[in-house]
DNA sequence: TGATTAGTGCGCATTTGTGCGTATTTGCGT
DNA sequence: ACGCAAATACGCACAAATGCGCACTAATCA
């Protein structure tokens, strides 16, 4: 195996599982743990991904929560999220304008999304794009200005570009998910983003684990109802019984 | 076999494969590997394949390998660029608006950009604009379709947005330049948005190595006239006289 | 026909990548 | 605050890959 293949294998593995130890990569890969730290050393400085002590972790997640260690890998939502992604994945038809908010669990939903016939993907965040474009998707990215720690697009470029635009369906993330306070979010200008994306589309669907209900962040962007949450795990009674939401 | 053959069967097997051992080649075209190891190199300089170390791997997964290592291969105009981007990033002046062209010229220009008090840039490259936000500028992207394969965006969106700006200054590559067919790329798509974006340009800069001169790309996007051209090396006579030349 | 040139294979010195052992640092539980 | 175990960094040795010069062959051209 090439080492170049190597380091993209690594990438694979990080972004996929969130985060990754030494020993599992040297034993995934077939090298040492000296082989994989060095590997990890060269892909940190390309902001590939990022290491941190016990092994390395994908680069949004590593500026969500600060340098914390391995060990607090919040990857008890792991298998939650895949479920989730795929679920919503599967709710994309031929011939559609599908819009795909920035965040962590959208990136993950970007991997589940189906090649399909005439499907046009849309979204606010270049790290999103060049994933999609990667995959071969039929790519388009709003203008405007760059927010370095998230990289998303914000600003009246972004949002003069959406109100061009109308979309078939829709998928955003959310940090807080309430029923009275509705759909949350830390940044001002992102959720601006977000009200008005989720203005211009027919079927809005949120996907969220279900730490996040209950949660409430800052700024809203939209009510509760606005959108069909689709989200897994340990659902709070109140919101289970709910129409618009879909616990798989 | 002709060595022309060869070449070609080698881009197909890495494209199929998406990445190849020296060895491999070797034994599959009845081959020695030195021979191997510099029809690689021919390759790589064309920019149809990627070589690494053992082998070699398609474009498009190197791509992002490469990208974001920021200490680019060093190729023969390596001392030239780096002159020439050093000249071409004076030029920035503070409170400025500046336009940054897709190209790996511009992408090495990014590296020597002063952080100056109120200058926005603005690029049409999501690649450049990772890298300019990472170094802290303030950064807007144009909209539009993503290019997977060049990273920067096309199409109306980008034009739109491009109608509603006006720069100081200007950075763009360029894959020919020639006295009587002007400045060409190979894109359409591309040079549409090199044209509309040096009109809106008050100081116009393309910036090159002197191994441009006398080339001619299929897609013309602007007159020789239309910038100060920036460059290096061995420039042909005819061209040193030049008003709008400067070499460093 | 003889000279020139591009392409190929081979040997050798150098560079690069990998694994291992050891000293040091880091994180976590007491 | 302390000690222990795990993780890391560093130096070294070995193997693999590479670049370069040289010799040889085949094709081109005067």
């Amino acid at each position: 195996m090439l080492a170049e293949d190597r380091l993209n294998a690594i990438v694979t593995m990080v972004q996929q599982a969130g985060s990754v130890t030494v020993p599992e990569l040297a034993e995934a890969l077939g090298v040492t743990a000296s082989t994989i730290r060095r590997d990890l050393q060269a892909l940190d400085r390309a902001h590939r991904i990022a290491k941190v002590h016990g092994g390395a972790t994908s680069l949004e997640r590593a500026h969500v929560t600060r340098d914390l260690t391995i060990n607090e890998r919040s990857d008890l939502h792991n298998d939650d999220k895949e479920r989730i992604c795929a679920r919503a994945a599967a709710l994309v038809e031929p011939e559609s304008f599908v819009y795909i908010d920035s965040g962590s669990t959208t990136l993950r939903l970007i991997e589940h999304l189906p090649r399909l016939e005439g499907v046009t993907y849309v979204t606010d965040s270049v790290l999103h794009a060049q994933h999609l474009a990667l995959r071969g998707m039929r790519t388009v990215v709003l203008g405007g200005e760059l927010k370095p720690e998230t990289e998303a697009l914000v600003g009246p470029d972004a949002l003069a570009t959406l109100d061009r635009y109308n979309f078939n369906c829709g998928f955003w993330g959310s940090n807080g998910i309430a029923a009275e306070q509705g759909l949350t979010t830390p940044d001002i200008e992102e959720a601006q983003v977000k009200r008005v994306s989720m203005r211009h589309t027919a079927k809005r669907f949120v996907i969220s684990d279900a730490s996040k209900f209950g949660m409430v962040a800052p700024v809203k962007f939209a009510d509760f109802r606005d959108a069909t949450i689709i989200t897994a795990g340990e659902v709070p009674a109140k919101y289970q019984s709910m129409d618009n939401v879909i616990t798989v």
